[in-house]
RNA sequence: GUCCCGUUCGUCUAGGGGUCUAGGACACCGCCCUUUCACGGCGGCAACACGGGUUCAAAUCCCGUACGGGACGCCA
């Protein structure tokens, strides 16, 4: 049998990151059984759909990696199928029509609530034959779910969960509008297309006792189920905006890697032994059921960063000069163009190993690809008067120098060093970094100084000089 | 309120009766490296929610309490 899993958004507009960790889950399982993974669009609920919401689900999925087997399909396209099994069931007698009004409903509800019962339909119209039946009222479809005995479902997360019938009411499947309802819609979805494993969040462990009440009233066989547990925010509870990011986009737009976020979706809530760094290949040859964790865990912010910067000095530079790109066009309003683009990739190794983020990363970067307009508080410290003749030492043997490497660059700056500072080469280099870059860090400047070339150079201490004594 | 699920360092977790004076990672704190900031290296702080059982032996099994989360829609 092949396995094929599904991940079903509703087109909200965003991919939220607790759902990208179900679809990342059910990818990773579907790929390491060899099976299929599908997408359906749940937008049986009309007044949510947009193309434009379905849009942005699908490219979070594409900048994360999670390759689907078949066009995304929606579900209320499928709209007539649901409703003829609805009248398949109310023709077998598995389902009946109940002319209760939402109001009725909604009372009843209280003062079960009130008396400390348990809050389900009373079955009010489950045996009441048709004749009594008000003549032209509005209703809704119910399934006859049992009242008696319990029911268990076997969770490949959370083992055997046992729930008595009778907290289980009978579920409405069409509504009095003659559409279907989310219930019955999954149910048939997920048989049509074949689904063997849903995996989803545990948020719907409740659920999936009704449904599969739907499942033996139709004599289908029943997916496999594994209920994940809740990813929170850092304080316990929904993950929600107050807490930061909450969407893939957002963290694409705060300059994380697609790498990045799964590696850290998937340890939030499934681990393999101490392994902390999994690519993806490794994800898909090491994942199962059997190491997922039953309890909710929180988002932490900071441990994101840090595998973050991990995989910055692991890409490569080219695609780095790629990704910064647009950070830059949006921070400093600056183009690359090849020359620019060409000097980020010379500085590229010095650049990566500090930034944690490619917002980070932006930031350090300017000063390979604007000119030094301003120099930073930190910077002018070290631009003061009595420093002068450092920046002027720095130029004169800077001038005669044909090759210019890192290590006569080096070579230049130490001789100087001992000449002006009793060889303390920080003495030398502050200076020269506050010229070079106009901040008081960057990286190794004997680096920064031949990937910006000679002249450039020269350019900036002449600057940095004028500065000082104007 | 009713039902369901969970509870190991601040956080993510390893652990599945003895090898646990509980391991790793992030964060934090020191030290080293060093032209700055990072990286890196070394070291440190820090947890089995509580109470009962079962057992020669429990972080590991059972029960209860507390706390946390989820579900109780003609939403999905």
């Amino acid at each position: 049998m092949t396995v094929i899993t599904r991940f079903p958004p509703s087109p909200t507009g965003m991919m939220h990151i607790g759902n990208a960790r179900t679809a990342l889950f059910n990818y990773l399982y579907a790929r390491h059984m060899g099976g299929k993974f599908v997408i359906r669009i749940e937008d049986t609920d009309r007044a949510r759909h947009s193309d434009e919401a379905v849009q942005v689900i699908l490219d979070s999925l594409d900048w994360l990696g999670l390759d689907y087997d078949n066009t995304p399909e929606s579900q209320f396209a499928n709209k007539q199928r649901h409703i003829d099994v609805a009248h398949e069931m109310l023709a077998k007698g598995n389902a009946y029509k109940c002319y209760c009004t939402p109001e009725e409903l909604q009372e009843m509800r209280d003062t079960m609530k009130e008396e400390g019962r348990i809050v389900a339909y009373n079955g009010k119209w489950r045996d009441k034959p048709e004749s009594e039946a008000p003549a032209d009222a509005p209703f809704v479809v119910r399934m006859k779910a049992p009242q008696d005995g319990h029911t268990v479902v076997s969770d490949e997360v959370q083992g055997d969960v046992k729930v008595e019938n009778k907290q289980l009411d009978d579920m409405i499947i069409l509504r009095s509008d003659g559409t279907p309802t989310y219930m019955l819609a999954v149910v048939v979805d997920d048989h049509d297309m074949g689904i063997t494993h849903v995996m989803r969040g545990d948020d719907h462990l409740n659920n999936t006792f009704r449904q599969n009440v739907i499942y033996d009233l139709l004599g289908w066989d029943k997916p496999r189920y594994a209920h994940l547990p809740l990813i929170h925010g850092p304080s316990g509870g929904k993950l929600s905006k107050r807490h930061g990011s909450v969407s893939v986009e957002e963290f694409k737009n705060e300059g994380y890697l697609p790498e990045t976020v799964n590696n850290y979706l998937l340890r939030l809530g499934w681990s393999h032994g101490d392994d902390e760094i999994i690519s993806m290949q490794e994800a898909i040859k090491l994942f199962d059921f059997d190491g997922i964790n039953k309890s909710a865990a929180k988002f932490d912010y900071a441990k994101l960063e840090s595998l973050n910067a991990h995989y910055m000095v692991e890409a490569d530079n080219d695609r780095l000069v790629d990704l910064v790109t647009p950070f830059i066009k949006q921070k400093f309003n600056i183009d690359l163009d090849e020359p620019k683009k060409k000097t980020l990739l010379a500085g590229m190794n010095g650049l990566k190993e500090r930034a944690k983020t490619l917002v980070q990363l932006a930031d350090e970067a300017r000063f390979y690809i604007a000119d030094i307009t301003s120099y930073d508080e930190k910077a002018k410290k070290h631009l003061d008067q009595y420093l002068v003749f450092m920046l002027k030492g720095l130029k004169d043997k800077f001038k005669v120098l044909d090759n210019f490497n890192h290590d006569v660059i080096e070579a230049a700056c130490r001789a100087l060093a001992e000449e002006q500072a009793e060889g303390k080469l920080g003495k030398v280099m502050m200076p020269l970094r506050a010229a070079l870059t106009g901040t008081d860090k960057s990286p190794s400047l004997f680096e920064v100084a031949e990937v910006l070339g000679k002249e450039e150079v020269i350019k900036r201490l002449d600057a940095a000089i004028e500065f000082i004594e104007k």
